[in-house]
DNA sequence: GCAGAAGGTTTCGAATGTCGAAATATGGCC
DNA sequence: GGCCATATTTCGACATTCGAAACCTTCTGC
């Protein structure tokens, strides 16, 4: 195949790639019966080690600190997340995952990774940094197009 | 590096570039001032050629009928769609983009193509290979993990 | 041809999630 | 100790979504 056809192939397998992240946070969303936002939450909550602070996550979140108020709420309601007090910071909330909450991790976060590392293993060296090349490639045009966006005023629509 | 710390990092640039897709699409959303779902639906009506109908959006974006409604007004008020009877099934509703539109494609969508594949061509046509052949494989784990989490039914929470 | 079923979209009312602003509580500073 | 800054929550308002019912239009069987 041409080089321009593989061109055109990887702008679309990158697309589809990415409905398929999307599919499957739906997925995991509608398993746990949580919405979008709060299976974010709950997944830099187990991902991070040490609990997350109720700022930090409105900022991880890029949502309102009210939001994220009523974020915890749902979260600790559905037993995946406890608030604490930091001891340290009495103003501070800490957001800690439960046990719960690890099993959820163990049933749907952990069995993508190893699929994931189990077929990364099928490639040599040369080509996992071709890959890793790629990716952090993409991220950099994602990004650079990101702040074109951000940053330029928005043209006239309709001009 | 270790293959194994290459998988590592291959893994968390997926994930990051997951994040910087989700950045773009709220920027170009907050730069337009819609919605994601909206900016979702007007990139459907913009990709595909030829109109698409109400129906089609309702099943694509996986919402109710009653929502793609209320988009396609949002979208129609805001000047980037118009509506019509198809002249064939005067049951069915036509989506068509204006000219509008099409500037907001060529203002928002076109550069991130063409930057992407300005960066596509330093690669060489195996590397290029290499890469389609990990966007399949990746998307290929992701639906089959989340065909898993969807028919499974859930295990009971708090087991 | 026409009655009734099926298809496609819209309207309506209710539920949910988000926000900004004000309120509350704690910490740091002269 | 009073005052400003930091961190979270409460409150009321607004936007988006949904399910159910309503409304046309098309198809089917008779």
């Amino acid at each position: 195949m041409s080089k321009y056809g593989l061109i055109r192939d990887v702008a679309m397998q990158l697309r589809l790639l990415q409905q398929s992240f999307d599919a499957f946070d739906e997925a995991a969303a509608a398993r746990l019966g949580l919405n979008r936002t709060d299976l974010r939450a709950l997944d830099l909550v187990l991902a991070n080690d040490g609990p997350f602070s109720a700022g930090e996550l409105t900022r991880a979140l890029k949502i309102s600190p009210a939001a994220t108020t009523t974020v915890i709420d749902r979260l600790e309601r559905a037993g995946l997340v406890t608030r604490t007090r930091d001891a340290e910071n009495r103003r501070r909330v800490l957001v800690t995952a439960t046990d719960t909450a690890r099993e959820v991790e163990r049933d749907i976060y952990l069995p993508v990774g190893e699929a994931g590392a189990r077929a990364l293993r099928g490639y040599s060296g040369e080509q996992l940094t071709t890959i890793l090349d790629f990716l952090q490639t993409a991220r950099h045009v994602q990004e650079t197009q990101t702040a074109r966006l951000s940053e330029n005023p928005a043209p006239p629509p309709g001009r």
